[in-house]
RNA sequence: GUGGCCAUAGCUCAAUUGGUUAGAGCACCGGGUUGUGAUCCCGGGGGUUGCGGGUUCGAGUCCCGUUGGUCACCCCA
């Protein structure tokens, strides 16, 4: 298509008009909440970074993957940020000697990735990160999934609606060599874990197999799930953890479980050994959310990563922390009817008008409209008046209640107006137009 | 990067299977009405049928390409 300019968007970014504005408030907004709520503070960085800054953690395959750019006359090469873990790290590293222990951060923002689009993945998204550094403790891995859980009980949803899925790298390495599973075959393991999901019962069983497991020990893998309560002296697993001793990695996260369980989230959580996540860099405790039925892709997903702070640069430290994209929270939040309709939407997003004024068409009246509505602006409240050409009170009336304004006020002459209450239908003789302003809340 | 499906008004869909000037509902604007949220009636604006090419007397309809969407694979920080 040469000639003509294309004004489509580009693939995998979406157009928000005020509806889906107001939908991504609704989730950020959300963010925000229980970010706050349990005492994270907020940071940002640059939409664009270094490229290097990425092929550092994560090589230069990555490149493919990103959205990078040089200027004309090349100076350095760019890229659109994919992620916020190496902006972070660089935040933390620069300062890491004034900051406090323990730092807890958190940031909103638009991230970039050059793949196709699919269901629950776009090129531009939002993402959501929490993290919480200088701190090793199981302790900090529970204030994180809390955090989490605090973000999706606040949305409405519950642990009968999404799980929180934990594993942990460490300890399953461990347990996997203490089986006698060589350290150089454990990815090669873990790879297929991850990919469970993708591929018939018999061939997973078939492939688990080669690593030395009994057939029916495959069924373990399988199902992946390990029950641990905190209740007695010995963690227990499942049924099935008779057929496959876990007991070692059950009692490498029984620490993690008492304090899941004091923070009040152990319920929303299962311990899952095919949890894999990126071999990247996690370093112990990893977890995602997932939708209960298994619907969507992963609705977030973290851990613990103790070297990558060094990795940029800084002094050791210890960090945990969770990436959650807009994306796929949307869709389940719609799965389950949670996101708020369209009127009842602007609300919620905060746009919901206090007042809108009319007038009964005549001179005197609507020469009021204008100096009125200035009035109550001035008094901060949301007012709102017609565009359209009719003084029909019922049409302007309807207009009003379509906005789901509070309150509208009807100018009945040059110095007196009526106020509607829109919610109780119930209205006020004529009163002088200084005082409408107290009427509706002013 | 690979593959399947899809594309007609802002939205949801029609168009007698290749045949006149592409229609309807919703939405939007105006009127019915110097005055109260409903219902109803009348009218209006809106389309290069995603885009480009081809076949044909004739293409929204058939063919090729392309762009975009969607779903899956790869990957998933």
């Amino acid at each position: 298509m040469p000639e003509t300019p294309s004004f489509q968007s580009p693939t995998g970014t979406r157009d928000f008009y005020p509806v889906e504005a107001a939908r991504r408030r609704f989730i950020t907004e959300a963010w925000r909440r229980a970010s706050i709520l349990h005492g994270f503070e907020e940071v940002d960085g640059p939409i664009f970074e270094h490229l290097e800054l990425y092929t550092v953690k994560s090589g230069e395959e990555i490149v493919a993957d990103l959205f990078s750019f040089t200027r004309k006359g090349a100076e350095k090469t760019y890229a659109l940020r994919p992620e916020f873990t190496p902006t972070l790290a660089r935040l933390y590293a620069t300062k890491a000697n004034s900051l406090p222990k323990p730092t807890k951060w958190f940031t909103a923002g638009p991230f970039f990735r050059a793949e196709r689009p699919q269901r629950g993945r776009l090129r531009e998204f939002l993402q959501w990160n929490v993290d919480l550094l200088g701190d090793a403790s199981p302790a900090a891995d529970a204030e994180i999934i809390a955090t989490c859980v605090s973000l999706l009980r606040g949305l409405g949803l519950t642990a009968q609606d999404v799980r929180v899925k934990i594993n942990h790298r460490k300890a399953l390495a461990e347990w996997l060599t203490q089986r006698g599973l060589p350290i150089d075959r454990q990815p090669a393991l873990l790879k297929l874990l991850d990919n469970k999901g993708k591929m018939p019962p018999a061939e997973f069983a078939k492939e688990i197999a080669a690593f030395g497991f009994a057939p029916e020990q495959a069924e373990v893998f399988q199902k992946g799930l390990i029950r641990v309560t905190i209740d007695e002296r010995t963690p227990t697993g499942a049924p099935a953890d008779t057929v496959v001793d876990v007991t070692y990695f059950s009692e490498a996260i029984t620490p993690l479980a008492r304090e899941l369980a004091a923070a009040g989230v152990l319920d929303w959580v299962d311990f899952d050994l095919s949890i894999v996540r990126g071999l990247a860099y996690y370093t112990g405790m990893v977890f995602e959310v997932h939708e209960a039925s298994g619907a969507e892709r992963a609705i977030a997903g973290g851990g613990r990563y103790d070297n990558l702070v060094e990795l940029f640069g800084g002094p050791p430290t210890p960090a945990v922390g969770f990436g959650m994209g807009d994306v796929v929270l949307a869709l389940v939040l719609q799965d389950r009817k949670l996101m708020p309709e369209d009127p009842k939407l602007m609300e919620v997003a905060g746009q919901r008008p206090d007042v809108f004024v009319l007038s009964n068409g005549t001179p005197e009246a609507e020469a009021q409209v204008k100096p009125l509505v200035g009035l109550l602006r001035a008094r901060n409240l949301h007012t709102r008046h017609t565009y359209r050409q009719t003084r029909n009170v019922g049409k302007l009336l309807e207009e009003a209640v379509k906005l789901r304004a509070r309150f509208a006020v009807i100018v009945e002459t040059g110095t007196t107006a009526t106020v509607k209450s829109l919610e109780t239908g119930q209205q006020t003789p004529p009163v002088p137009i200084p005082d409408v302003a107290k009427l509706v809340g002013g």
